[in-house]
DNA sequence: AATCCACAGGAAAATGAGGTGA
DNA sequence: TCACCTCATTTTCCTGTGGATT
């Protein structure tokens, strides 16, 4: 009877057939690869962590610690590298009864001012789940003044992604000099930013450059060879002797390093070419595999910043694929403009203005959705920009079209494309 | 080489959505 | 409720630009 029931649930004739069963091994410790894991050394950055530590080092000697701004493009290892320090320097501070030491680690992602921040940061260090708000801007920083004080007397604070705030970084004038001000009286506070934006360096205003560029450290994109020995300590670890091919990790670090020189991309890739290898059943991970993870990750990348695109960028985008259909591209922006205004009509939405509608191009433009071409010709032309769809007409029409608002026209456009392809 | 077109893009002001404490 | 904050987005107004044309 047992055995009955069993077979009832079990319409596979053994264990061996179970579709969850893998025919092939390709991984020992998968998690290495994943996002959050932590490496534990960073051969590859041996002399910005000695750099980190001679600017933290004064503050183990009762004085601030230098403040510090690290920059490079992102998955360059600068908040492993930080945080390895910090975690060095936390142990030291724990063996030493004359040493108190506070670190507040944050991001300023989505933190768009100086008042955001210093009101983020506040929050930070309450613990608690509410930004205070409402308040003008000296009163918030007073607020966090006062949170400070409470904390130990040597005060390092991290802010990750600094570049959020833009141009408006009265805040990072502001800490520096807090003990200078008197806002202050024991206590030692070092400000670490972090930002993945190099112009934002060159776009602060002088005197915050004044206070807050004790040392900085510049985290130069890994060059082929040196992800090559990253990527090759993490596949020691995450992979089964042997089930790479030769050339898997050579190509996976040339594929990073010809784009961003990120660490974190050359380790997706690879993640992802194993796992197709073993979605595929086969027993070894092969050059195909990388290729394939390449062309996929790409396009995610891609649908996913389109997903979030605001309705006028929509819109604008709208009007470059509908120019496209009618093999209209490249278009300027006087074109592409009428194009938005009767798409915009369509949709009963919010009109813009040129000037308005050229940004969103421009935007659109960064993500890497347009390619914009700025050129001038002279007399009749003047200068100006030609816009044309950089990314999939197909998949751009597929992804837009799951947005309800637009899929009207969408459809429409959907219709039109496919029916030319078809003459 | 001077001009000039047709646009680019900077700056400031306006707007309107979110919030505050009294 | 009111008066007042911040701040992203947008409009308005303007000056800057570079090669074809003269």
């Amino acid at each position: 009877m047992v055995g009955d029931e069993t077979d009832s649930r079990n319409p596979y004739e053994s264990f061996e057939d179970n579709p969850y069963r893998s025919s092939v091994d390709i991984f020992t410790n998968e998690s290495v690869l994943k996002e959050d894991w932590q490496p534990e050394k960073l051969p590859e950055r041996e002399a910005e962590l000695d750099e980190i530590r001679n600017a933290l080092a004064p503050a183990t000697r009762g004085v601030n610690a230098h403040n510090l701004f690290l920059y490079g493009k992102t998955g360059q290892g600068k908040t492993v590298a930080i945080d390895h320090e910090l975690a060095l320097l936390q142990d030291y501070a724990a063996s030493q009864d004359d040493f108190n030491l506070s670190v507040i680690k944050t991001s300023a992602n989505n933190q768009t001012t100086s008042y955001q921040l210093c009101a983020h940061l506040i929050k930070e260090i309450r613990d608690s789940r509410k930004k205070p708000s409402g308040i003008d801007q000296q009163s918030m920083f007073d607020l966090l003044y006062e949170e400070i004080s409470d904390l130990e007397e040597t005060v390092i604070i991290v802010i990750d992604e600094i570049d959020a705030i833009g141009s408006n970084d009265e805040l990072l004038y502001e800490l520096p000099r807090a003990r200078k001000n008197d806002h202050i009286n024991d206590q030692w506070v070092s400000v670490i930013g972090i930002s993945n934006n190099l112009q934002f360096r060159d776009n602060l205003s002088p005197k915050v450059k004044d206070s807050l560029y004790d040392s900085e450290i510049e985290f130069a994109p890994y060059n082929a060879e040196k992800l090559t020995s990253i990527l090759e300590r993490r596949a020691e670890r995450a992979f089964i002797d042997d089930v790479l091919d030769d050339d898997v990790i050579p190509l996976c670090s040339a594929f990073a390093a010809q784009d961003e020189g990120s660490a974190r991309q050359a380790i997706r890739l690879l993640y992802k070419s194993g796992e197709l290898a073993l979605n595929h059943g086969n027993d070894t991970v092969s050059e195909t595999h990388v290729r394939e993870a390449r062309d996929i990750l790409e396009r995610k990348r891609i649908e996913e910043g389109m997903r979030s695109l605001t309705t006028q960028d929509q819109f604008a985008l709208l009007s470059v694929v509908a120019l496209e259909i009618d093999g209209e591209t490249p278009a300027r922006t006087r074109q592409v403009y009428q194009k938005y205004k009767s798409i915009v009509d369509r949709l009963d939405g919010n009109q813009l203005v040129e000037r308005r509608v050229r940004d969103h191009l421009q935007s659109l433009g960064m993500q890497g959705f347009l390619l914009a071409e700025t050129r001038n010709t002279g007399i009749q032309g003047g200068s100006h920009y030609r816009f044309e769809l950089k990314t999939d007409l197909e998949a751009t029409l597929d992804i837009l079209g799951e947005d309800t608002r637009i899929d009207d026209v969408v459809s429409d456009l959907t219709e039109i494309a496919t029916a030319k392809e078809l003459t």
